[in-house]
DNA sequence: TAGAACTTTCAGAGATTTGTAAATTCTCTG
DNA sequence: CAGAGAATTTACAAATCTCTGAAAGTTCTA
């Protein structure tokens, strides 16, 4: 079998187990198609033919995908069309995106311990989950600050 | 406002973030239902007179939850039915969960650089996935299970 | 072991989501 | 600055998902 059609399978492969996960599924597709491109870019066009889908939805696609940090536009000189290019760095930032959640997750604890004090069977319950995002908020943070700091260094001669 | 239903609210309220989030809505809410309910557990009776649910939507929900390892069955002496609870270490397992999908992503990645090969622009993306998801794999479970440890001890003398 | 009390499964109705096609808006270029 | 080439938005249609109600299955007790 030709590498494109493995890099296509494998593409597919991931968008799928992404959709259970929760991730739309065309917005897991464009995102997959962009990873394992062996193009430096994809316009929109090139997403619509190899994915067959509408422009319009590649639209909603990329403009869920960008403010997640995963791809990203890319200006291109003698084009006059939008090119799009998976992002450096890319998986930090969505790690970081479930930071947020983790802090979510804190607060909501506290809203239920305010509500039914700690000294309560609720409010054991609810301890334990405000101690646990306390606990990984603190040690996720600086976890991909680290890595970050690693990689940057790593590839700081090999950088495009 | 009475406790009870700031509960509940709150209980609603982070129901439907676990949603957007891409959890089942009905499984959410029978989760948080669980975690935010005063009583010690609660019967699937319990479960559809709260929620206003069928019994079916519950045993669905149920059945999804107690493999995450989020909620539990528990014997219920001189009562025939069952009643579930909010597990202790459930958000340790929720987390380890998560680890297993960090596994897949490396996979995914590492199928990828097989085919594309590492010298190629598809080659090099693909590498820096298959790192990060590596450090993440490597530091992320050590961590969970420190916090298990820390609150194992620190909760040995007050386990229900 | 018969029967009662629950739970699970399943088919179908209803609701929601999501993609398409077309209209609109935006942005370069000549 | 007019117009062509793209991207985005919107309304609608199609597909999917998810809950309910009812039937079937389990398990405990008498």
């Amino acid at each position: 079998m030709d590498t494109d059609q493995r890099l296509r399978e494998a593409a597919e492969k991931l968008a799928l187990t992404l959709a259970q996960g929760g991730m739309q599924k065309t917005t897991a597709r464009v995102m997959t198609a962009l990873l394992y491109t062996r193009q430096e870019s994809m316009t929109a066009a090139d997403l619509c033919e190899q994915l067959s889908i509408s422009s319009g939805a590649v639209s909603t696609a990329v403009k869920q995908l960008i403010p997640l940090g995963l791809i990203e536009r890319v200006p291109a000189p003698g084009s006059r069309r939008d090119h799009y290019r998976f992002r450096q760095g890319a998986w930090a930032s969505l790690m970081s995106q479930q930071n947020a959640m983790l802090a979510t997750m804190g607060a909501a604890a506290q809203e239920g311990l305010d509500a039914a004090g700690e000294d309560s069977i609720t409010g054991r319950r609810l301890h334990e989950m405000k101690d646990f995002y306390a606990y990984m908020t603190e040690q996720l943070i600086p976890l991909i600050d680290s890595w970050r700091e690693r990689y940057a260094v790593q590839h700081a001669n090999t950088a495009r």
